[in-house]
DNA sequence: CTACTACATTAGATATATTCTAAAATTTCC
DNA sequence: GGAAATTTTAGAATATATCTAATGTAGTAG
């Protein structure tokens, strides 16, 4: 995705396109592995514009709230965060904490009764376990 | 339910009932809030019983590990926990972290060459947005 | 261009959540 | 009763996330 497709994203869902926010988006597009904040927050420092911890907590959060990025908590651990480009759905790993993207399919939504008047936002459908890497040391001893 | 019958499902799967591990267990089959892990702490030691954090969070993990009580992570909050009695959803409130069960139903699961060598433990379907309380206050000004 | 306003960023302190440590206590089993 | 395994403990240590208040920057109207 170039410059100016993420450019217009940010500012179509009312965001300014900051230097530190332009830099937090195209790093979570470019990196499928669900980065933590804090992996997040080095890498857009190693490249070029110093950004603090705050900020990046700040436009986690303002992009999630945008809609342009989703965050998978993960217990015990640092939350993790992707692009919400393509759907698909998730897998954390017991062992090692990675979170791996699963295809997406179509998943039914809760009657509406037991809704009540809440207002869903988002819907995530998350299989824990162990990871092919974790799973396989597992048996082999 | 009755103390004879929580000492054996923890015994049945190898844990031993102790003392605080039985009010861990027993708090939470009697409190459907999902509450966090320091809430437990506080409660199980409201009681009588003295038992340090660590050993609340020990006996919180064993009991997940066990399959006896799920936990619920939250972003940027502390997780919650319940005990796996009935089966049931969850929804997570955007505002005030509450979490509340929504009525069970079945969910597909994803094709298996999609898993690949992943073992699947557990299965969570999590939708979240604002709660019935704050979807209320939200409209109201 | 200037200044105004709203929004963003900063470093570091603070708050919150969870795990670790090593010694002491308890339980199980023989 | 005694050995071995498990569990508990208090508090320190670590990890994670947010807050603060001063400073900077972008968009806009004059």
């Amino acid at each position: 995705m170039d410059t100016e497709a993420i450019r217009r994203s940010l500012e179509d869902r009312g965001l300014r396109c900051t230097t530190q926010r332009y830099a937090v988006m195209a790093f979570l597009i470019d990196h499928k592995g669900h980065p933590t904040a804090a992996e997040i927050f080095k890498a857009v420092n190693r490249v070029d514009p110093r950004s603090s911890r705050a900020t990046t907590y700040n436009n986690l959060r303002d992009l999630v709230k945008a809609g342009l990025v989703r965050e998978v908590a993960v217990e015990g651990r640092a939350g993790r965060f992707d692009a919400t480009g393509m759907r698909h759905h998730h897998f954390v790993c017991d062992r090692c904490g990675n979170v791996e993207d699963i295809d997406w399919y179509d998943v039914p939504k809760p009657a509406s009764r037991s809704l009540g008047k809440r207002v869903v936002r988002d819907c995530q459908l998350i299989f824990r376990g162990l990871c092919t890497k974790c799973a396989v040391r597992r048996t082999s001893h």
